[in-house]
RNA sequence: GUUCCCAUCGUCUAGUGGCCUAGGACACCACCCUUUCACGGUGGAUACUGGGGUUCAAAUCCCCAUGGGAACGCCA
C-alpha cells in the first residue's frame, strides 16, 4: 500500500499514416509524467488493423518520436526496429498467441462465449428489439443457447468461424476515477456483449489494451479523450481478469479552428508537415504541452528540464483545444532565435541547400555569424531563411517588382551612379560597416539624397528590394565584385 | 436516438467560495526605439453561454436549459 510501484506508461499509436499532432501531444505528455515520477516511458505498436497498419508508417512514427527527442527505454529499437525490454513484444501483431490464452481464460470461465452468428443474423436481431422498443439502445447479448466450448472447437476445426464474445453479466454502474475528469459512471448497459477476438482470429483493441497494460505492467494511462467510453469495457475486462487496473487520464482533444476534430483538411497536421515547414522540434513540444497543460509557474517558454519538473496531472485542462498555428509560429520565432548560431546555421542549412541556393562565402563561419544576425530577427520558421539568404546568391539575384517605385524617383539615378562609383573605388574584396559608412555618406553628398531616398536605392542595388535589413550589415556579406554587379543591374532598371 | 464528456477574451489559458471592477500569452490597435522592414519596449481594447438555486458572499458548488464534442464496430 504505500510502497509505490515505479511509475510506467506508454504510447500506443497504431501505424497508420505519420504521427499526428494529437498523438505526439499524448506520447510527450506520457513521456513527461514518467521523467517527473523517476519511471519509465514505453512504446507499444498497436497493430491489430491489418488492412491498414503498415511498417512503413511504424517507421515513420518512429522518425517523428526522434525528432521531437521522446525517447522511450521499451519498445522496438529506434534503429534497428526490434524488441528492447523485458515484456515484449512490443508490437501487437507478435502477441496473438498471449491474446488466444487470455480468451481461452475467459472462455472457460464463462466470461465469454464463442459465437458463430453471422452478421446478418445479428444484424436482424438488433432491427428486431428496435422494432419492439425504439426508444432503448440495442446491444448484442447471448443466443439462449450458447455453442459449448467442446462443440465449438469441433465446428471451429471443420472450418467454422467464430468470434469470442465477451459477456456482459449483471447490470450495475461501473465509476472510473479519471485523472482528468474526476469520477466518470459508466451504467453497463451502455455495451453489450463485445468481441474480444474476431471471427479471422484477431484480437480487437480494447481486449489487446487491457492485457497488454495489465501484462506490461502499466501504472498510468494518459490516452484522448475519444477512448473514455471504451474503458468501460476495459474495466470490465481488469474484472474479469483479476488483474489490477491502472489510473487512467483521459486527455482533451485538439480541434481545428472550426472547433472540429484536428484533421487532415485543416492543413497540416502531422508532426512531419511541422518539421517540413521549419518548425523546431523544441518549439512544437512547446506549443503542444501547454494546449491542454498548464504550467504550475505560469511559464510559457519551458526548457524540457522546467518541463519534466513542473508536469503534474493536476495541471490538465479537461476542454478541448483549438490549435492555434500563429502562436506555434510565434513560440518557433523564440526558439529559434535563441539558437546559438553554429546550431542555428546547422538547422537552417539543409532548407537552403533544398532551395538550391549556392552561397560560397557560408564557409566561413564569421560569414554565417553575420548573416544569421541579421536575418534571424525575420525568422520564425527555419523556412523563412530561404527568401533571406536568397538575394545573397549570385545567381538568384534580381531586381524585384518592388522597386519600381524606388526606380521611378528623381533621384535615383544620381545615388545608384555615386553608390557605383563608391563600390568600384573601393581597394579591397569586402566592404566593412565603417567603409559602408564611409562610402553612404560619400553618395549622400555626391547626390544630395538622404533619408529614404538615399537608402532605399542603395538597398535595391545591394539586395533587389527597398525594404529589409540593414545595410550596413547585409554590404560585409557581398563580395565586391557582386555588388559591382548588382548596381549594374540597379542602373539598368532606372526608368 | 442512447450513454458519456466539455463550456472564462478571437485563440491558448490562470482561477478550486471572499485576494476578481477576472490575471498572463498569441493575435489586434496605439506609442516608443528605428533613415526601411523586422526584433525589442510601453500602453490599450476584448471574456466568466443562459436561467434557476445554495450562501453573508459564486467564474468557482448544485439543478435545468442551450451549445459543442465523443462513443455506441468482428476500427484504433
Amino acid at each position: 500500500m504505500t510502497a509505490s510501484k515505479k511509475v510506467r506508461v506508454r504510447f500506443a499509436p497504431s501505424p497508420t499514416g505519420y504521427l499526428h499532432v494529437g498523438g505526439a501531444r499524448t506520447a510527450l505528455y506520457n513521456f513527461l509524467f514518467a521523467k517527473h515520477n523517476g519511471g519509465d516511458f514505453i512504446l507499444r505498436v498497436e497493430d491489430t488493423d491489418l488492412e491498414r497498419s503498415t511498417e512503413e508508417s511504424m517507421k515513420m512514427q518512429i522518425s517523428d518520436l526522434k525528432w521531437l527527442d521522446i525517447p522511450w527505454v521499451e519498445g522496438p529499437n529506434p534503429e534497428t526496429f526490434e524488441d528492447m525490454g523485458p515484456y515484449g513484444p512490443y508490437r501487437q501483431s507478435r502477441r496473438k498467441e498471449i491474446y488466444m490464452e487470455h480468451a481461452q481464460r475467459l472462455l472457460k470461465e464463462d466470461r465469454a462465449y464463442y459465437d458463430f452468428r453471422t452478421d446478418e443474423e445479428l444484424e436482424a436481431l438488433k432491427a428486431a428489439a428496435l422494432a419492439s422498443d425504439p426508444s432503448k439502445q440495442y446491444q448484442v447479448e447471448a443466443p439462449a443457447q450458447v455453442v459449448s466450448i467442446a462443440d465449438a472447437e469441433k465446428r471451429l476445426a471443420a472450418g467454422e468461424k467464430a468470434a469470442i464474445r465477451f459477456r456482459v453479466r449483471e447490470k450495475r454502474d461501473y465509476v472510473l476515477h479519471d485523472l482528468v475528469r474526476g469520477d466518470v459512471t459508466f451504467p453497463s448497459d451502455m455495451v453489450g456483449d463485445f468481441v474480444c477476438i474476431r471471427s479471422n482470429g484477431m484480437p480487437v483493441y480494447n481486449f489487446c489494451c487491457v492485457v497488454d497494460d495489465a501484462l506490461m505492467k502499466m501504472t498510468h494511462i494518459f490516452r484522448a479523450e475519444e477512448h473514455l467510453p471504451n474503458t468501460l469495457r476495459q474495466m470490465m475486462l481488469y474484472e474479469a481478469f483479476g488483474y489490477e487496473m491502472p489510473q487512467f487520464g483521459h486527455l482533451s482533444f485538439i480541434l481545428g479552428p472550426d472547433r472540429q476534430k484536428l484533421s487532415k483538411r485543416h492543413g497540416a497536421t502531422s508532426c512531419n508537415d511541422y518539421r517540413l515547414k521549419g518548425y523546431l522540434p523544441e518549439a512544437l513540444n512547446n506549443f503542444m504541452l501547454l494546449s491542454g497543460w498548464s504550467s504550475p509557474s505560469g511559464a510559457e517558454i519551458m526548457s524540457r528540464e522546467q518541463q519534466i519538473a513542473e508536469f503534474t496531472p493536476d495541471r490538465f485542462n479537461s476542454s478541448p483545444a483549438v490549435f492555434d498555428t500563429v502562436k506555434l509560429e510565434w513560440m518557433n520565432g523564440q526558439y529559434l532565435r535563441a539558437l546559438p548560431h553554429e546550431e542555428l546555421w546547422k538547422r537552417v542549412e539543409p532548407f537552403l541547400r533544398d532551395a538550391g541556393l549556392s552561397l560560397p562565402a557560408s564557409s566561413s563561419a564569421e560569414w554565417r555569424d553575420q548573416a544569421l544576425t541579421i536575418f534571424k530577427i525575420k525568422m520564425n520558421t527555419l523556412a523563412d531563411a530561404v527568401p533571406l539568404f536568397l538575394p545573397l546568391d549570385d545567381s538568384r539575384f534580381a531586381i524585384g517588382a518592388e522597386a519600381a517605385e524606388t526606380l521611378g524617383w528623381p533621384e535615383s539615378r544620381a545615388v545608384l551612379e555615386a553608390w557605383r562609383g563608391q563600390v568600384a573605388a573601393f581597394a579591397g574584396e569586402r566592404m566593412s560597416e565603417a567603409d559602408f559608412d564611409a562610402a553612404q555618406n560619400a553618395v549622400k553628398t555626391a547626390a544630395g539624397a538622404k533619408g529614404k531616398n538615399l537608402f532605399m536605392p542603395i538597398r535595391v542595388a545591394v539586395v533587389g528590394v527597398p525594404h529589409g535589413s540593414e545595410l550596413k550589415m547585409v554590404v560585409p556579406l557581398l563580395s565586391k565584385a557582386s555588388l559591382l554587379k548588382r548596381a549594374d543591374a540597379a542602373i539598368a532598371g532606372l526608368k
